[in-house]
DNA sequence: GCATATTTGTCCGTATGTATA
DNA sequence: CTATACATACGGACAAATATG
């Protein structure tokens, strides 16, 4: 019954929100609320929706075919990740990242992910997923795919903290990630913030390879330390000339 | 409020759970489902609501006044900070940590104080909000208001990841310490494990009072694993033989 | 500054499915 | 196995807040 008016939000691209149906593949049975926050959460995170753009309710319960209650529980997931913002009587928008919050984010990253490391037992660690991610990001690189690019990137830092085997590390790690996207999706030019982390990924893993952890987390401390520097600045600048 | 047709929704008699309404004291604008939250947190970490019990969503908006709607969006922020567990088609029960939960959940900790400490810049700390926590401990115990007491040392711990100065990682540890707060509503001999980490306190903070960062740290890690091993032999031993 | 349209906030009623006594 | 209770999800309603002309 749910009119779906074509062109809400979005001025232009792809009008196809839906593939909610039948996600019976998977094993964990979950309601349609989380369903729906899986598929916002991939349009916000893949930058469909940019940051700052606002999520009718009515657009997007007509567009998913689902009633505004169950949307709204959907919103309340997504915001208290932070990835939407809740105005009260005015909507829910997709976040826009301060510099103190990619600061912030920084601030946890270095925590994290140098704390994971050093707290490594002995040297023959698993790597297996350290691995896959470099070198999926250096293949990407080679396809001139930054978007693949940029995700291998990410993955390799949840591997970095997924080495502290700890769920709940994990799922910080992959929201406070998921936050820092939504600062690229201002910038888009990904190559530039890419590109020159893939060789220092390779020299990162090849120490932990070496069972030089420590080793490790000074070059990864330098990383994030430049990564935090030349994106906060280059976001700052961005944000000021709108 | 918005739509109060007829009327108060519910004449009948809430028993002592509400007190919704005046909320005015806080700048924060907030709808309805946050203060909901806000409530059912409280009376969950203070264990009003103890582990395992079902929180019925028709006597809960009874008792609160609000709409079933309007509950299940706390419902859905309260499982997402993992205090209730949602069971598909069963309803939300608070939940019960497995000791698999309750390893992580040190791991959590250590990763993120230790860090913190390690993160101190140069010996003059701001250890203000961390004397305090120590001190309305030690009154605590001398009272013997072990409640306090826990409720203090918690304080404690927050205030030592509260010096890495980053609000992401302020929430984390609020998160792992209200879950934390679970376990010890199943056993429930607050003396036994909180009395024996006053002293323990009080030594980390002259340790940093003293600029020592590195030895509170240390102190700190001994601390972390003492406190996990007696806790999870407790909780295992307490699960068992229910 | 005002009148109006749009959108959110909240509630109600209800049909359907699922788990449990 | 049937019955009951309850969660799930939808749609409609209206007040209040906000945006718009």
């Amino acid at each position: 019954m749910a009119g779906t008016t074509a062109g809400g939000t979005n001025g232009g691209g792809a009008p196809d929100l839906s593939e909610l149906a039948t996600h019976s593949a998977s094993l964990k049975r979950s309601g349609t609320a989380e369903r729906v926050a899986v598929v916002l959460r991939d349009r916000i995170t893949e930058g469909y929706f940019p940051p700052g753009s606002r999520l009718s309710e009515e657009s997007i319960s007509g567009a998913l075919a689902v009633s505004r209650n169950t949307l709204r529980e959907a919103f309340r997931l997504l915001s208290h990740e932070r990835l939407l913002e809740h105005r009260l009587n005015r909507g829910v928008f997709v976040r826009i990242l301060a510099v103190d919050d990619l600061i912030d984010i920084y601030r946890v990253r270095l925590l994290v992910e140098c704390a994971a490391l050093r707290a490594l037992g002995e040297p023959p660690f698993d790597l297996t997923a350290v691995e896959a991610a470099v070198s999926t990001g250096e293949q990407a690189a080679l396809r001139d795919d930054w978007a693949a690019c940029s995700t291998a990137n990410i993955r390799f830092h949840q591997a970095l903290a997924g080495l502290a085997d700890s769920p709940r590390t994990d799922e910080l790690m992959r929201n406070v990630l998921a936050e820092l996207r939504l600062a690229f999706h201002v910038m888009a030019d990904p190559r530039r913030f890419h590109e020159p982390y893939l060789t220092r990924n390779r020299e990162i893993t090849d120490r932990l390879t070496k069972g030089d952890a420590a080793g490790a987390e000074r070059m990864l401390a330098f990383y994030l330390e430049d990564s935090r520097r030349q994106l906060a600045e280059a976001y700052a600048q961005r944000l000021t000339e709108r």
